[in-house]
DNA sequence: GATGAATGAGCCTTCATTCAT
DNA sequence: GATGAATGAAGGCTCATTCAT
């Protein structure tokens, strides 16, 4: 008499702990940072709530590595992003502004997860150095292709500064985006990006994204 | 016989209940979101553990309040800029821009707390109705000001746009200086937001900021 | 309409928490070092089961300080009696060995709790400088009697020897009367601790106890 | 291609619960008897977590076996030592008393094993059926021994009192030896207790133990 | 037989809330 | 109004036990 779907026991350890920080994703997207409760991981997860503690040892943990995790999923994708792009400055801008905009990473629940991170890195170092903010060799990235571009285009700029504001217009429409009374898509979260870039570099970018070169 | 500063028998409602509020804010700012208790408010005021209760009645009340506290004084603060500004477009936003880095509203604990109910308010519909990204006037009188300087200006560009890069890039400067690691003062954090404005509106603002109109 | 009997407030701090540890002296009694949980000792003291942490912080903690208060109590029950002897070696003798079944400190419950302590005090350093086996001072004022009584007597015999036996076999009575089956009493216990006494001072100690000296 | 040390499939049914049982006894003297927990017991065994269950069903059924076990380990000892003794009453008593301190059963994680046991006695009539001070067949034997030699020696005294002073005593070392406090040894211990015999049979016990007979 | 992931009951602990003083 | 002890619900954590592999 089979009953309603087993948990396979004996899940490779590294399965096991994805599932479950994908649920503590969906959870702290649903209930907010501060309501998160290990019962509501384990149950969104189809699991025992001892099977958190027996993979990740203490909520602190679990809630860590989930950090941990969409760190490296995000650092991920905006490498492959830039290795798939074309070489020249432009492009490669091009492909970074639009990698934050990718279904896979920009998802609601990410998008949420990622603000409740970021709100919570005041207090706490650990996440500090973990939050895209302080991902010191994206920033230096974007940095080197700000100035690229500075000296290609002969524009006037601080790279520095530009690549701020970049940075924290895409951090700042992803937050946008999180609420449920934002009357805006992803898509013009993205072309509101890509118009600052306009902004600045007015002859690599124009109002329907990357200008093609000449 | 006079002891030490004794606490006040009967301070006003209003006065107790803003003392309470700032101790919130300043815990929100230590703690985190997550980690706030009210025996950790009322040590912050250096009051009894059961007055928080009695003022607030409940945790959530309490919350809630602070919120509010913050977007009334918030919105007060940039209104104020405004009322002063020398009312042409320019002018205008240049103020609206600056309010955000006055002394009084750009304190680290401040910025903290702000970011905390931002990431909050993704799951409570309550807070999102009070966070600066869902203030309705503000954005409209921002993007209303941008629609002037492009007609001013002669410029290209939707204000719509425009407004959120500004506006967004002043919160994300913000939320950067809230980070122990970030390597920017207050000042750079303003002039990267000018530079912004210079991006889009180059016959209003440069280098320096605001622009004397011929 | 009165209830049955509200737990008053406000009673002192220190009357609380000798309450709760009383309470935890039973219960260790009745259900056995390992067993004890913070809800019994908060039901057998009637009280709420909060209010444990409230005055004792952890388990651990008033486990520790349930012990200590054991063994402050222990002590001053024998310095009250020697000091009341006549300060005669073998009737300070006599005062120590009878003070340890008086019945204010030979009742079951604490016999069992000390019990408790000593074999758990075997992988916790914290216990061990606690318990009785480990008083120094307790220890040099039995061996210094048992000295002046060998002085006194003529003796053969090694002070540090003797004191050790009479000072674990006054352990030992009263741990053997711990147990439900031990078919003999406190009197007997008391009378077995004298007899060992006689042994090694038979012109003290007689098998009535205690001579009357010529 | 062999690995180091695998663990054999089919050890005996006899050997693996000993091999638990030792694992149970070192991990009691090292957590104390409240803090053993199955999963410690399994390593410090070297076998997986389930074994356990597995032979013993239950953790109580665990430690009701491992108290059985130096039950009859106990026993056995002593009836072998009074088998081995020259057949007359001091020889006899000389031997039990010399079985407690042989190093097969005299070890620290015996000892300390013991005393948990006898603590947690209090409160599991199961666990009292099976102590030492409630073997009846060795407090008969010494009892018998003690009322031969006041036969034979003509002393006075009470042999259940005296048998019970030198059980106690015996006993009582031990827990000494238990704490890492203690500063004397087994041999000391050992003394203390063939001294005590000697305060009580002074015609067969001196102060280097049994006395040779003329 | 052996393994170790999975389960879930039980317990410690925290803390918002109440309320006698 | 103010205080802080008392309350009890809620949640994190441990760990004995089960069982698919």
């Amino acid at each position: 008499m089979p009953t309603a779907a087993p948990v396979p026991r004996k899940m490779s350890r590294e399965a096991r702990r994805e599932q479950l920080i994908e649920a503590t994703i969906e959870v702290m997207a649903e209930q907010g940072f501060a309501r998160i409760t290990l019962a509501d991981v384990a149950r969104k997860a189809g699991l025992a709530h001892g099977l958190v503690n027996f993979h990740f040892q203490t909520k602190d943990a679990l809630l860590a590595e989930t950090l941990s995790y969409l760190s490296q999923e995000y650092r991920a994708n905006w490498r492959a992003a830039l290795d798939q792009a074309t070489p020249t400055p432009a492009a490669r801008l091009n492909a970074l502004i639009r990698a934050d905009f990718v279904p896979a990473i920009c998802t609601p629940a990410r998008r949420s997860a990622w603000l409740s991170f970021w709100a919570e890195a005041t207090s706490r170092p650990l996440y500090q150095s973990l939050c895209g903010g302080n991902d010191r060799f994206y920033i230096q990235t974007l940095e080197g292709i700000c100035a690229d571009l500075i000296t290609e285009g002969g524009y006037n700029g601080d790279a520095a500064r530009i690549a701020r504001v970049l940075r924290v217009t895409s951090e700042g429409v992803w937050a946008d985006l999180v609420s449920t009374q934002t009357p805006y898509s992803a898509a013009e979260a993205l072309q509101t990006v890509l118009d600052a870039a306009a902004a600045f570099f007015p002859r690599h970018f124009g109002a329907n994204g990357l200008l093609q070169q000449p």
